[in-house]
Order: C-alpha cells, then structure tokens, then sequence
DNA sequence: TACGATACTTTATGCTGTAAGGAGTGGCAA
DNA sequence: TTGCCACTCCTTACAGCATAAAGTATCGTA
C-alpha cells in the first residue's frame, strides 16, 4: 500500500479545486472518533462530521473504510518510544518498561486491538515498533528462532492485558452501571439461582478467596476492581514470563 | 440472567400456539451462523432464515441479540472436556493438554473471541471452564494469589494465538487472496516502496532471518506460513510460561 | 475564454437491530 | 360449545451503516 509509506511532503500542483482536507487530517479525525467512542463509533459520516463535511468526501483521500483504519493503524504506532537505553544485562528491566509503555498504549487507543491481523498492515509504523521490541530482546543473548516466540507472547500478554482493562473500563460507560452496583445485583442473582454455588465450583471458591461475595478489596479508589486485577495479572504475569526466559538464557549458557 | 442458568427440562403448560422454536434451538442456530461466517455475519436474520422463520420471531425466546450472545458464549463453552486426569507432579502435562484444547476450541469457535470481556457472563459454561483450568493448577500446590495471575496470562497467551490461527485462516476468505500470493505481491511492493529496508530496520531482518525475501519454508504443506510461526508461538510460549511457573515453585520450596 | 481534472454533494441500494402493530392459534373458563 | 386472551409469528417501519453513481462547483492550463 503505497499511502502507508507515501512522503507527506510530496505534493504535485494540480488542476481543479484545492484540497480542503489531507490524509493526515483524515486519519488524525478518525482516530480521534475511534478513541472517543471505539471502533462501532467510527463511520465514515462521523468523520466527516468532525471535519466539517460530508462522509462521502473522504472517499477522494482514502480509497475505503479498511485503508483508512490500515492507516490509523500504523499513525498511531508512531506515538510510541522507539529507544529503550540501558546495559546489555538490563535487558529485564527495559522489556518491562517497554510492556508497561505498549499496554498504556492499547488502553488509550483500545480499538487497536480489534485492527484484523489477518493480513499484516506491513507499514512503517508497525515495522519501527516490531524493531524496538527486537533491539530489547537480542540484549538477551538468545537465538532469533527462541526469541521469536517470545515477541509473540508477549505481544499476546500485553494486548491481553490492555483489552481486559479497556473492558473495564469502557463497562460502564456500554451497560449504564457502575461495577460495584453490577458486581452486587450479579451475586445475589447468582446465589438465587445457583444456591449450591459453593459445592458446584469449590476450586474456584477457593482461588478467588471471597472475592466473588464481599465488596471489592481496598486500594487504588480511582481503580475499579476488575482493572486492579488485569494490572496485577500483567506485572505478575510479565515477571512469570521473565523468568521463563532467564531459564532459556540459563540453557544455553548465558549471563 | 435467569435464561442461562434456566432448567431446560423445566416447560410450564401455557395458553396459545405450541412455540416452533427454542431457546436452545436458536442458539445452536446462531453458533452455527457464527462459526460458518464469523461474528459479521451474525445477524438476527440469518439465525431466523436458518430455522425458518423472520428474524422477529427469535425476540420471543431472546430478549435481544446481546442476550443471544451471552448464551451462545456460554453454551459453547460446554463443549469443552472438564477433567484432565494425573498425578500432581503431572500438571505441566495437564497444563498443556488443557492449553491445546481450549486453543483448539477458539480456532473453532473464532468469534468467541469477540465477546466483550466488559461484564462477564457469569454462566454455568463459563464457571466450568474456569473451574477446570483452577483444578488444574491448583495442583502445581502455589498459593492463591500467585495462580491468579498465571490463569490470566494463560487465558491471554490461549486466546491470542487462537485470534492469531484464525484471523489467519479467515485470510484468504476476505481478502481472497492466498497467503503465497499476497506475501509475494506485498514484498515486491515493500522492495520498491522502501528500498532501504535492511537499513532501518536491521534487527528486524536478523529476528526473521530472510522470512520475508523468500517463500515460506518448507512444513506440514496444509499450513500457511502464518499459523505454523502462531502454532510455534504457542508452544514456545507456553513452554516459557510453564518454565516461569517452575521458578515460582522452587522459589516457594515446592517440588 | 473554454476545457477538463479535481473536490465535494446528494441520492440510492441493500444491509443492520429492533419498535410497533396485526393476524392466527389453542388452552381454559363460562 | 363458545368466547377470551395469552402467546407465537408476521409484516412494516425507522434510523444508521458502507459505498456506488451521478450531479455540481471550482480552478489550473491551453
């Protein structure tokens, strides 16, 4: 897709009216639609909107809606740092900064998480952003066919992560109800209607301690409780897999 | 929701025409529209078409598509095996198991992965599932507090290399072109597009060693290149995550 | 000045979920 | 037996979606 690696400045003087709009004031309206009200909010006719014009216009710029979100896509991928600076044996420390960085991203931008990775979108944005998560794991020391797995992993750990937490987030704007109201209807509809809950699922009982019938435990107030438990999973979930491969580093003889 | 916790033998003798459908009618019909087209093709009207009657018809049994939804993720669920026999010290063996067949049972049912995480559903299906991944782990003997995150980050790790399989699999439907073709097309494209390729992006090119300049290399013939690098990701992943959990268990003086 | 390319609009088509109202069915009380 | 009415299912309608097609306004250039 030549849009996705076309030069902004190029531009050729050419008969006809002058252009009211840009691609990149396109692609910057639609994301800001999409960050706005998430990916069912983003029409054609709601960007057009934002831009003061007609949904049809954005077809001169923009050959459809699948290249326009192609092109969010990799324009959003561009906000990220691209430099993790550090000594090869701190390599733990910068993938944790780089995961805590990628996640934040896919709360901010969650409709990210729904870009179809069927076909990659193989534009600049996507490469400089695979490029640093390769630049922090080869400090390891390990061989590319070790590490490639583990970018996928934690690609899938961090994108896991940040929709678990735009879920929650994004609650109680869809359904109307705030967690602690649909956590309290939800479990006394449950003890309703399952009155042997306890004995059906006892090892669930006992993994979630009492959680699933007191009111959330204390902590961050500003946090529900569903998105202090998806933060836990990612940095106890990130440390397990560290761990993992400092076991992989220790079989093949590294640091 | 009573309706998915409802006895299904449970029919109460009532006034007016015997119902031509039922529940359990209408969401086999609809897992079945959504397996065969993908959540897209979800519609109250193809369900209705495919039991033979108007899409209106459905709202007597369901309140709306969302609760249709709701029971079709949770019924789905049931498909999967509930108990994964052995040993304690077997349950990296039991992990694994559970670890295929749940990704097994996402590749089958893709739009699974497009059920909002938001409010979960709460359901006997989704309880029974969960219940069997905490039987399974509980047996490694870790405490409470640091399963949780590790059922979180499996859940992550199944459900990304799931999306991954599928979205490759569903490739070729929608763009209608097969995978050799358009990493053919796109890596000529790419070639003349950014000529310096090797130069930016260096690391990139040694973690996929010459990946995208030549074909895909050779392996089970019926895989795309796409889902054999997500099925390596995932067994690779999933040996590094284990690895971590191991480090957790003798850091807690376990077996 | 006239041409023709470009920018943008309006209109139309066929999808979607679902609200509203109408027609037919059949168990039960009178 | 008759009438009632809860119930099932249908048709119609509406707003919103992507986008194809056609029409109009603008402006560089010959």
């Amino acid at each position: 897709m030549a849009l996705l690696w076309r030069d902004p400045n190029a531009e050729a003087v050419r008969p006809g009216p002058k252009p009211g709009l840009s691609v990149e004031a396109i692609v910057d309206a639609a994301i800001a639609v999409a960050d706005a009200g998430g990916m069912a909010a983003l029409s054609m006719r709601a960007v057009g909107e934002r831009l003061s014009c007609s949904g049809m216009a954005l077809y001169t710029y923009v050959p459809g809606k699948a290249e326009l979100i192609d092109l969010m896509y990799d324009r959003a991928l561009g906000e990220l740092p691209v430099h993790y600076p550090g000594e090869d044996d701190e390599w733990r420390e910068a993938l944790i900064s780089w995961a805590r960085d990628t996640c934040a991203f896919y709360v901010r931008h969650p409709w990210m998480l729904q870009v179809s990775q069927a076909r990659p979108v193989l534009g600049p944005g996507e490469h400089r952003f695979l490029e640093t998560l390769a630049c922090v794991l080869c400090r390891t020391g390990l061989r590319p066919a070790v590490l490639r797995p583990v970018v996928g992993t934690l690609l899938h750990l961090v994108r896991g992560c940040a929709q678990t937490i735009a879920d929650a987030r994004w609650a109680p704007a869809v359904t109307g109800t705030f967690e602690h109201e649909w956590w309290y209807a939800r479990s006394r509809l449950l003890a309703e209607v399952a009155p042997d809950y306890a004995a059906r699922y006892p090892v669930l009982v006992w993994l979630h301690g009492e959680d699933l019938e007191e009111s959330p435990p204390p902590g961050d107030a500003s946090l529900t409780y569903q998105e202090t438990e998806a933060r836990r999973t990612f940095e106890a979930g990130l440390a397990v897999l560290l761990d993992g491969v400092e076991t992989a580093m220790r079989r093949a003889d590294l640091p």
